[in-house]
Order: C-alpha cells, then sequence, then structure tokens
RNA sequence: GGAGAGGUGGCUGAGUGGCUGAAAGCGGCACCCUGCUAAGGUGUUAUACUGGUAACGGUAUCGAGGGUUCGAAUCCCUCUCUCUCCGCCA
C-alpha cells in the first residue's frame, strides 16, 4: 500500500510514475486526497465534540465533590446530546477511512526509474546471461527422464492427491533434499538467519501480506480452523515483522526460509503445467531483507548477486531480466526474474524473482524503524527466490544428461551423497 | 477437550469508576558533580492523527473488538494469546 503522506506531498509524481504500468491513476489520487481532506475536517469536529465531553466530565467531577447536583444533572444533558452527536461523526470517520483505504488498495506500487517501458512481458529486458548449453544428443525432457529413472513418480502423486502433486522417489528425492540444504547453506553463510516457518496462516496474516482480499484464489483453505496453506513462505515470514518498531541497529535484517508451498493455480493448463513446470506443491527457499530506505537499492544489487551465484555453482544456464512496467508485480518497485534455460523444452524457466518493494509492504504491516533523527520510519522490504526447486530439478534433469548417466553438479556432491544417476 | 489464573510503557511492576498517558524501580538520553568512585545528583524519556512558524495545544491508545456510565486500565459481553492442573498424544 502506497503511503498516503507520500500521495499528499507529491500526487503529480505518483501519476507520472504510475504511467509505466500502463495505468492512469489521477482520478483515484485526486479522489483519495479529496477524502483525505475530509477526513481530517471530520476528525478535528470529533476531536472539539470529544473535548467538550472531557471537560464535562471533569467538571462533574468537581461538582460532585461539593455535592452540587442540580448542576450535575445540567452537565449530563449537555453531556448526552454531544455524545450523540460524537456517535455521528465517529461513524462518518469510519466510512471515510473505509473509502480511503479502499481507493488506496487499489494502486500499484510506483515503478522504480529503472525500470523499463512497455506493457507485455516482450518488453522486459534482459540483462545479463551466462553459462552455455551445448549437447549433440537429443535432450529427453525432464518428465520423461525422471519417470524412466524413477526419480519422480507423476502418475502416484495425482492418485494419491492429484496432479501436481509428485512424489519424488529415491535419488531424485535425496537430489530434491540436497537442493534444498544446498540453497540454505549458501544463504546461511551470506548471513541469512535461518527459518523454518509455520506452513498455514490465519486470515490476518494472509491479509497482511494481500493474498485477501482478492487472491484468496490461489490458496488452499482449511474451512473447519479457517486457515490457509501458504503459496509461499514469504507470507509466515514477512508476517513475524507485522507491527514491529526495530532499532536501526538491527537492521538489516536476513533472513531465509524453505517451506512447501501450496498454489491451487486455477485455470493452468496444457505444456505449462507438464512434469515439473507448474505444481500445487513445490518446495522453496526464500531469502528475505529489511533495511533502512537509503540503503535498498544495494541491497536489492546484492540479492541479485548472491541468487547469481547460486545458479552459477549449480553451473545452470540462465539470463536476468529486469522485468518492464507493465509486467512487474502489483506490490514491487524494480523485480529481477531469473530463468534458467531448460534444453528439453528449449525454453526458459522462471526461477526466481528478486524484488524491493520500498515501503509497499512495510506501510501495511506498519513495520517501522527509528532513524538517526529518532522518528519513526517504515523500513524497506526486499524478498527473492533462492531458489525455487522444482524447475531447478527440471533444468539439473536436462542440462547434465551426458549418455547413460545424469551429472551431478559439483557442489551438490556433499548434500546428496551420490555424484550420478545411472540410466 | 475439561478446570482455573492472567495479558498495564523498552523491561519489572503498582493501580477495582473521576487531577492516571498511567506510581515506583530498572534501563535509555542530557546535563552537573568528582575523594561514598565499576559511585552520586538533577532533568528527561511512548505511539498515531491533528492545530500552530514556534512556544505550546487537541484527540485516541493499558491484548483486540463491542457495551454500561457525564466519566473506564478499573464494571459487563465476545474474541484472542500466555501460564498452571487434568485428559490425550508424535
Amino acid at each position: 500500500m502506497l503511503e498516503i503522506k507520500k500521495l499528499r506531498e507529491n500526487p503529480s509524481k505518483v501519476i507520472e510514475k504510475l504511467k509505466k504500468r500502463g495505468i492512469d491513476a489521477t482520478a483515484t489520487i485526486n479522489k483519495i486526497i479529496e477524502l483525505e481532506k475530509n477526513r481530517i475536517s471530520n476528525q478535528q469536529q470529533l476531536d472539539f465534540v470529544l473535548e467538550t465531553l472531557n471537560n464535562i466530565a471533569k467538571n462533574i467531577a468537581v461538582l460532585a465533590r461539593d455535592k452540587n447536583f442540580k448542576n450535575i444533572k445540567d452537565e449530563k444533558d449537555k453531556a448526552s446530546v454531544l455524545k450523540e452527536k460524537s456517535k455521528e461523526f465517529i461513524s462518518k470517520s469510519k466510512e471515510i477511512e473505509n473509502e480511503i483505504y479502499s481507493e488506496l488498495i487499489k494502486l500499484p506500487n510506483t515503478p522504480h526509474s529503472l525500470v523499463p517501458d512497455g506493457l507485455t512481458e516482450n518488453d522486459n529486458k534482459e540483462i545479463y546471461r551466462w553459462g552455455n548449453f551445448n549437447s549433440s544428443n537429443k535432450i529427453i525432457p525432464h518428465w520423461d527422464i525422471a519417470e524412466k529413472l524413477n526419480l519422480i513418480d507423476f502418475k502416484g502423486g495425482a492418485e494419491i492427491t492429484g496432479s501436481g502433486f509428485p512424489i519424488y522417489v529415491g535419488k531424485g528425492a535425496k537430489l530434491q533434499r540436497g537442493l534444498i540444504n544446498f540453497f540454505l547453506e549458501f544463504n546461511s553463510h551470506a548471513g541469512y538467519q535461518e527459518i523454518i516457518p509455520p506452513f498455514f496462516v490465519n486470515e490476518k496474516s494472509a491479509f497482511n501480506t494481500g493474498q485477501i482480499p482478492d487472491k484468496e484464489g490461489m490458496m488452499y483453505h482449511i474451512q473447519d480452523d479457517n486457515l490457509f496453506a501458504i503459496p509461499t513462505s514469504e507470507v509466515p515470514v514477512t508476517n513475524i515483522y507485522n507491527n514491529k518498531k526495530l532499532k536501526l541497529k538491527e537492521l538489516p535484517i536476513k533472513c531465509t526460509a524453505y517451506s512447501p508451498c501450496f498454489r491451487r493455480e486455477a485455470g493452468s493448463y496444457g505444456k505449462e503445467v507438464r512434469g515439473l513446470n507448474r505444481l500445487h506443491q513445490f518446495d522453496k527457499v526464500e531469502i528475505v531483507q529489511i533495511c533502512e530506505p537509503a540503503k535498498s537499492y544495494d541491497v536489492l544489487e546484492e540479492m541479485k548477486e548472491h541468487v547469481s551465484s547460486l545458479l552459477k555453482l549449480l553451473g545452470l544456464k540462465f539470463r536476468i531480466l529486469n522485468l518492464c512496467g507493465g509486467d512487474l508485480g502489483f506490490t514491487s518497485c524494480l523485480t529481477y526474474d531469473f530463468e534458467v534455460f531448460s534444453p528439453g523444452q528449449n525454453k526458459w524457466l522462471e526461477v526466481s524473482s528478486v524484488s524491493n518493494f520500498e515501503s509497499f509492504q512495510s506501510n501495511r504491516l506498519k513495520l517501522r524503524y527509528n532513524s538517526s533523527e529518532k522518528k519513526n520510519e517504515y523500513c524497506h522490504t526486499l524478498n527473492g527466490s533462492s531458489l525455487a526447486l522444482p524447475r531447478v530439478m527440471a533444468a539439473i534433469l536436462e542440462h547434465y544428461q551426458m549418455g547413460d548417466k545424469i551429472i551431478i553438479p559439483e557442489a551438490l556432491h556433499k548434500f546428496t551423497g551420490f555424484t550420478e544417476i545411472k540410466f
């Protein structure tokens, strides 16, 4: 959620920035500013009534001591009239606040100046490419090789639960676990504190991170307990910092979390969901940083380098995209997408998305820090995947097909306990 | 799941209807002192919104939300979390 203060201070700047997303927010922003004026004047009137009421109460206390019952009666009569008036102002106040809120949440975050122009994914700008892939052999798509080598049982999972819930078997399971450990260890060494969050969250938490209202359709819901299966560990991890006041010296906060992620992915179909491309349950390791505003773009670069290093250690061909205005997520100011190359499908698969949300999340979270001027200000929050497992697994299974075996990247050896998978 | 006890400021902890935004202690900050010296003294020390150039004001906030009352940290209701005992259990 955008800070209303910034809207008020410089509405045209916000409008200008939002144009990059292809939206004209003029009407909404003007409406918000108008409503905000109403809110303040209503509040001032209410405050005056309440002040009068408070004074009456104090008078009565004095009168009661003097046993002046007649005047008490008069004061009470005055108060009851004002009380009614205050109720009107209060309900008006709530009404206006709700209206402001419902307008404010319509506005997406303001794109950073580095965000490329453009409205579709074709306008995303490739800013980096690393690695190469050369093979004269025909590459078997991961879903075939995984079944052939009994690493993943898609059908079995589909029978137990449904499609999109694969069973990892034997070396497939070990590879998965090895990857998780590799990611977590690498993140830990870079100073991220490891966290295992709850895998279900309550309504309030889902609301805080913006899954509801609006996107509840993406989550699995447990009706009896009114809990949601997390679509990403970002939800519980971010909520750790709900309504927190941090000290400057506590920043930056760096944490990394492993969790399974659950997504209903209603409406997905065809080759998009083939094999490991898109699952209802998948594993992901996430990195999150909370920092002071002045440093957030340095932090973003640091996180970008961090994720790059992981992919380099795995030896996978990948590229980094700077998402254009139209493709940028609702809450983000600047996002780098990481895509690994899938030789079996001859396409790029997104494995990470690293974003700076500036104060968009911390505003809703009321996540503040005590700045050097001794004033509370909103922190900046950033997160990224490091990494989403299934597509990395898919890329490995395809990229490393060598003759009659799959080679395990060296960085993983100490985590998997084996160096190859024979056909 | 059953029974009970609780949730007060950065922390400990007073406070059962009115001068309590909240005693006291600890901690923090500022200044002072310098032969009680790993000490002493004085002052200050919440957040949000809002009026004012400022000085200084106003309103709200004692787990959350309602209610009673002229007036609620204090009484009532609902929810929530923590603790103790019992039950169950990996």
